[in-house]
DNA sequence: CTGAATGGATAGCGGCACTCTCTACTATCC
DNA sequence: GGATAGTAGAGAGTGCCGCTATCCATTCAG
């Protein structure tokens, strides 16, 4: 197909796409002549990852080059790949890190048996986390800490139905390509659904409860 | 304190409260002069609430204004803050609903009993869990509906930890700021903490087995 | 043959979150 | 009683980001 169907069945602008392919999160489709090239499913496929990357995970135009990098490289294992991509949807944030938060989750990893985290700035994910602590911390809530031994309970849980779903659904070739989808939809997901849930134990308490205002 | 002084206990240029103060963020502080203010704790206190939302949160300065103001009418019970605030952090986002994706939303609420939910786009964290869906279904994950069930059942043991967290640690007075703070604060530790978990999985599973590639 | 579409490239735009600059003060230190 | 530093307020400017518009030469479809 060419630019134009591709725009029509991805519902992306032509424009938008030729932006893409300039930033390199499209490969340039086959080129027949000095100004046609055509482009298959694969184009299209790839192009609505990007625009899920985006939307739904709202990812930055480098930060989705970095992910597209990572499930492009064939010459790593696929644990490390998975980490590459993690390390790209986990933008670090401007937040400077309170050091009894990272006490705290040096606290948390010790109790679980982590011992390989010994700088938390290593990674972007133990550094979100901190950042997290540090944030709650500013503003007066130093016992967020409690809530991560209880969150884990749950999210083993979750990160149970993410193993099953993407072992069940995905050919091998594509299980770094779901675990992107599934995490970033993911995320969508829960935060949704955490409100939801948020919403009925305040329906339940204080709603029918006495207002106390 | 005058400016200078918040700018240094917050860590906040002056420019910026500035710009805060402008914008509505902000209170002024009480002018003892034409050009002379004074700001107390409160404001101290409010400025590290908006930098969080707006670091933490990821909070545009148009959600912060309705998240602030929410928190600060006076006229309403609880149970509404609450969904008036959840509305202000959770953007609707552009992506375009997939019928079937809401289908699946419908069943889902269907099977645990809401019945109040005619209209997904009424409220918009059910439609960013419909958003959520019809973005995996437009790469071909049409199967992740099948997750949320299981999401519901990590997720009642998180949003307990929740609850008990704000009764335990909070004044009635500051119970809707708790629960802006831990909600947003909470999103980016479940995020980071699920991605460690699959890191584990990925670990236990995918490294130490036979690699793929 | 002709009008629409295409590849490629460069420039421009709109929104956002600041940041700069300026004026006219005021507070404080020596 | 200067000299210096800080301040309120407001408008303009900045830098980045994700597109979007324009242009050209070419080529395809009817």
């Amino acid at each position: 197909m060419r630019v134009g169907e591709l725009s029509k069945r991805s519902g992306v602008a032509v424009p938008t796409i030729k932006y893409y392919l300039r930033e390199g999160l499209l490969p340039a489709g086959v080129l027949t002549s000095p100004n046609q090239a055509y482009y298959d499913d694969e184009h299209l496929r790839r192009l609505r990852l990007v625009r899920a990357l985006i939307d739904v995970g709202g990812l930055s135009i480098a930060s989705v080059r970095e992910v597209l990098a990572a499930i492009d490289t064939r010459d790593e294992s696929l644990h490390n790949k998975l980490g590459a991509v993690q390390e790209a949807i986990s933008q670090p944030g401007t937040v400077e890190l309170d050091p009894l938060a990272v006490a705290d989750v040096q606290a948390f990893f010790a109790r679980h048996g982590e011992t390989e985290c010994a700088d938390v700035t290593e990674s972007n994910v133990t550094h979100m986390l901190a950042a997290a602590l540090s944030s709650g911390r500013s503003i007066g809530h130093d016992q967020i800490r409690d809530l991560l031994d209880p969150y884990l309970e749950g999210l083993k849980i979750i990160a149970q139905a993410d193993l099953e779903y993407v072992v069940r659904h995905t050919s091998p070739d594509d299980v770094i390509e779901a675990m992107v989808v599934g995490t970033l939809i993911g995320d969508t997901v829960l935060k949704a659904l955490r409100r939801l849930a948020h919403a009925q134990v305040s329906r339940d308490m204080i709603g029918d409860g006495p207002a106390p205002n």
